[in-house]
DNA sequence: GCTTTTATGTCGATCGTCAAGCAAAAAGAT
DNA sequence: ATCTTTTTGCTTGACGATCGACATAAAAGC
């Protein structure tokens, strides 16, 4: 009816905050909802919620089914979130290896497939082979790209997540300053957030196992050592995205270990899977890479298990620090060492419940990762999902589009 | 009008979102404003900001005054908070010693007083005592208790901030599950806000000195050691407030060190100001206490500074982890030692410049506080801010009373 | 088949906001 | 002295989100 431009026409230049997204975030968090249940959760006018609801169900965002009566009177109407509306890609890029999925918009992964990829290789030759790997999958599931909501990329260093930018990353030669989300933005249009691996690591792990926990830690023992941390519900990512190098930090007494990143006594380079592995390379027992000397644990080798009982006391010697200084309520390990639960995890719970204040002990749980190898292409849906299913995103999208 | 409760009349029990309070929050951060300059930045109607206004004004919360011209055209009004419009309680209360105030709306010390208190005196009497202060200092510069929007306390141990409940305090006996807040709020009738002491010190060191620092830490060095943290703008207080707790972390080569709290080898054992104080005693210097440290090491006296200086690499030694682990991009140094800088502040530059990686000292400032004694009471009268100066609380004081 | 109970749909009224227009005020420019 | 420019003060008609109230729909139990 009214023309743009023309003078008197009433365009909403300011924030278009019709509830739309308040709304659809409650029944993504809490479940199915009928009509009542959000009327009570929001404490607005049942007409309003009804408008607000048409609104989602005319954009698809949700989808109404029939609830079990058991109460006599007309039966409820239930409103789902609608998962299917559409997709997000999410990828968790290591060092040598990639996983690539895509998800559905409750972040349950659809297809996904896992590569080898030396992302040594540089950010324009890794990104167009993930955009490959991308187009595949969907073409898989028959899923046309113009229902992608949004890319989530985990990267094996530090990234800074508002831009999306790797900074002075120490084992990614030709990604410092990359700009990796505004590369992969140009190309599909939608929101791009990359964040560290561990990061969303953390994230990924909150998500599906913990919601509960706003302060958690989440360390991964592999080849290196990192740690992603939750502090108040939200990651802390710290002034240059550097946050949570738990590898690098210095210990005192192990000043003849040189680490790859050029200094010495760093925890990495005493209690890292590449380091332990060089060890016992060098005691006569060669181990290719991390992932044996799980192996070598599990067959009853007592010299690997002291081996990485020490690496566990070493970690949590460092953790019983990070616990003094940040008091989480859970510290989950993940990484493929953490496999050895025996050996390495024991070790970290000895350090830690000794070497920690009671109160900040009282309620801390350890624990090992129950789902390692999923965990950061869900976080990796995660960030991408709190941005484009937030409820002012929602808003716009039920205003505009 | 419409007389209450009668079929027809609209009263709107939902959020009163009626963009008040926003646009006093770019007044009070932005410093005065003209109608011009709040229309480019909320991006809204000269009528609707013309509206809010009117309604602050009404509310006294703002005062217009005369801008200075400079430019030819009619000369702009400009709209400055009105921090008279009421007061805040504040008091940082030590084990020894407490500071009150009482503050405007801008967080300015209008009145203060310094005492020497024993906080193990037990809640009823600290607080019985304290109420006793605020009202002298009311009546000192003549204000009616009625303006008083609300109160901050800080207190020396682990503060559960959401309920304003010490939790399990280690130096303040009888406090332990006390309702701090809920007594004083039981008294004054507005908002009560009780933090940990060393987090209001970190919150008003960012306050006075570093607004633009989002990731800083506050390390505060007397009898013990705390640590305040700020990560993305926002204290970090832990899963039960007890994060930042700097002094009992454990240091390994220093198991023959025992601390008040029972445990060996923690840093406040070896570094704190009692632990030093007892030190030199033995070595028969006598020193009454921490802060006469200072005065020895002032003079001249090189053993004195030795020893500060150590404890100075000692705790560099466990910031060197810290900032490894969350990134900061400010430390500040405060409390009785810190005023020794060229050995404590020396000692710590060595460590944590020497043991951290580039990347997180690259934009790292470590600096001692210009403003010990002040800050905490700044942070005290800033938390309650934070809480009644927010958009929602002043939406809602413009909309009902 | 009727009543009860619960859920849903529709309506006019109100409030906050919008763009636009016009008058007033004050200072530099002509 | 007059014009122009700039900013404010005030009003208007419209729109959208929300409200409460009433009317309708659908199932269980009598």
């Amino acid at each position: 009816m009214s023309a743009q431009g023309l003078p008197g026409t009433l365009v909403r230049p300011s924030p278009p905050a019709n509830g739309a997204g308040e709304v659809l975030g409650i029944i993504r968090t809490q479940g199915p909802c009928s009509r009542a249940a959000l009327v009570d959760l929001l404490g607005v006018a049942r007409s309003t919620v009804a408008q607000r609801l048409d609104l989602l169900l005319q954009r698809d965002l949700i989808v109404a089914e029939q609830g079990g009566g058991g109460t006599r009177g007309r039966p409820t109407t239930l409103f789902r979130f609608n998962h299917a509306r559409g997709v997000v890609l999410a990828a968790d890029l290591g060092v040598t290896h990639a996983g690539v999925a895509v998800t559905d918009l409750a972040g349950t992964v659809l297809a996904d497939t896992s590569h080898d990829l030396e992302i040594a290789a540089g950010p324009r030759h890794v990104l167009d082979w993930l955009v490959q790997r991308f187009t595949e999958l969907l073409d898989r599931i028959g899923m046309d790209p113009s229902r992608v909501f949004g890319v989530g990329v985990g990267l094996p260093g530090p990234v800074e997540a508002s831009t999306g930018t790797p900074v002075r990353p120490p084992i990614m030669p030709g990604w410092d300053g990359f700009p990796v989300a505004q590369h992969l933005a140009d190309h599909y249009r939608v929101p791009v957030l990359v964040d560290n691996d561990v990061n969303l690591l953390a994230l990924g792990e909150q998500r599906m196992h913990w919601p509960d926990s706003e302060h958690l830690l989440c360390v991964k023992v592999a080849t290196g050592i990192g740690m992603g941390i939750i502090t108040d519900g939200r990651l802390a990512r710290g002034a240059q995205g550097a946050a949570g190098d738990l590898g690098h930090v210095h210990l005192a007494d192990k000043q003849d270990y040189l680490c790859a990143c050029g200094n010495h006594g760093c925890l990495e380079a005493v209690a890292g899977g590449a380091a332990l592995a060089r060890r016992l390379t060098e005691r006569g027992l060669p181990v290719p890479d991390a992932r044996h000397i799980i192996g070598l644990a599990k067959q009853g080798n007592t010299e690997v298990a002291d081996l990485l009982r020490q690496a566990g006391r070493l970690i949590g010697e460092v953790l019983a620090t990070v616990v003094n200084v940040l008091n989480p309520s859970l510290i989950i390990i993940t990484g493929d060492l953490a496999q050895a639960q025996e050996q390495l995890l024991t070790g970290i719970r000895e350090m830690i419940y000794s070497r920690s204040l009671p109160l900040a002990t009282r309620d801390l749980r350890i624990v090992v990762s129950s789902t390692p190898g999923s965990t950061g292409i869900v976080g990796a849906a995660a960030i991408v999902l709190d941005r484009v299913l937030a409820p002012a995103a929602i808003d716009r999208l039920v205003s505009t589009g």
